[in-house]
DNA sequence: GCCGAATATGACCGGGTGGTCACAGCGTAC
DNA sequence: GTACGCTGTGACCACCCGGTCATATTCGGC
């Protein structure tokens, strides 16, 4: 969707229009961030950003996109599954706690995915949320799906459910010790990652309750 | 927190101010809401509403928060809990369908929700939710403790865990049967009430699956 | 060295923003 | 009847926005 502008230009200066973009996307949301200060942090001037992309729109969800992409590689370590012998609900608590590491090393990205998940305008909120559930769907179906037949996960186990509430919970656990306001019952918001994990036990138990094979 | 001139406001006038704001804001969020289109469409000067609140933040907190305690008001009926002899999943998923019901009925109250549960800034988030949080924690808390003291949960149950998923299927119900790219694993977007009911009984039972006496 | 195409630039445009303030209107007390 | 205090008003302020475009700069092929 990018111009071949965008596709062809200088390693270095694109990396330096993305991460501004990144920044300013994530400080205040697609409305919200500012091209202007996209351009002056990026050290870029402002009509260059209308020959990388046609509009604001197609900025951000190329922004948006690209974020996702890096966050699943990031991830690609958990998507396999739990390794022989590990409990279904150990391996969920890693992986969950492996997911909440990833985010408070990489504050672009949890900004990006907060702007994401905490879009209002609807048209521009199901271009951006689709691509995003697209990747983490076509990796945590076939996951759980695997558990099943494993006999990890109890073989009449409604996945939809589980999964559905699981897309609740990880921008959840993504965002509520980084950002206030978003968690009124633990109060994640700036606790240490022991504090979390005890958390992260916390709800997988109950989560898990109703799926683990007996 | 609004000025006395707020409170002492001829009845009329006040409604038609917080009506236009709840749709204003509820269409365009806190930060993209025009306090020009609010003026206008209210039939109010816009140097009116800065005597009735210190500024747009205030505003926007002050129609969240009567917008919770209307929605509080009309499911006051479920808050009681069960009736003598009704299972506890009967019962919630009777709830939870009353308050899908109740926000396809109130597109006004279900749009300022959004707009709480989609605020980017994490100031005016964190402020506006607090208010909301409260509300509704203040009754649900105690609704779940009187489950368990009745014995239609485990006494051992982890409620702040069942709490805090319940604080994120909530708004989820409230609002993806009615805006699009929220929820891509059901598709609730659009669908039939009998259809809604359907999915919400498959939730529960996930969700309650730990936490239903035996 | 030179030319044409591609790219970079930032002043500029129309329009909208939250917030202010000098003034108008009105009801009441005396 | 008039002075006073509360409320309503909208033109106005400084500022910022996304987007445009004439111009400057860069670069590859010859």
């Amino acid at each position: 969707m990018p111009t071949s502008t965008w596709r062809n230009l200088d390693q270095q200066r694109r990396e330096r229009v993305l991460r501004a973009a990144m920044a300013e996307f994530g400080r205040h949301g697609y409305s919200g961030g500012s091209l202007n200060v996209i351009a002056r942090e990026a050290g870029v001037a402002k009509g260059s950003l209308f020959q990388y992309f046609t509009d604001k729109r197609e900025f951000f969800a190329t922004v948006a996109q690209e974020t996702s992409l890096r966050v699943r590689a990031e991830m690609a370590q958990w998507l396999a599954g739990p390794e022989p012998g590990q409990p279904f609900d150990d391996f969920l608590c890693d992986a969950l706690s492996g997911w909440v590491r990833y985010f408070a090393k990489h504050p672009l990205e949890r900004a990006v995915t907060a702007a994401t998940h905490l879009e209002r305008d609807p048209e521009v909120r199901a271009a951006v949320r689709e691509g995003v559930y697209r990747v983490y769907l076509e990796s945590l179906r076939p996951l759980l799906e695997r558990a099943v037949a494993r006999g990890d996960l109890r073989p009449d186990a409604d996945l939809d459910a589980l999964l559905s509430i699981l897309l609740l919970v990880l921008p959840q656990l993504a965002l509520a010790p980084f950002e206030p306001g978003l968690d009124p019952v633990f109060g994640l918001y700036g606790r240490q990652p022991d504090e979390l994990r005890a958390v992260i036990r916390r709800l997988v138990t109950a989560l898990l309750a109703g799926f683990i094979a007996r």
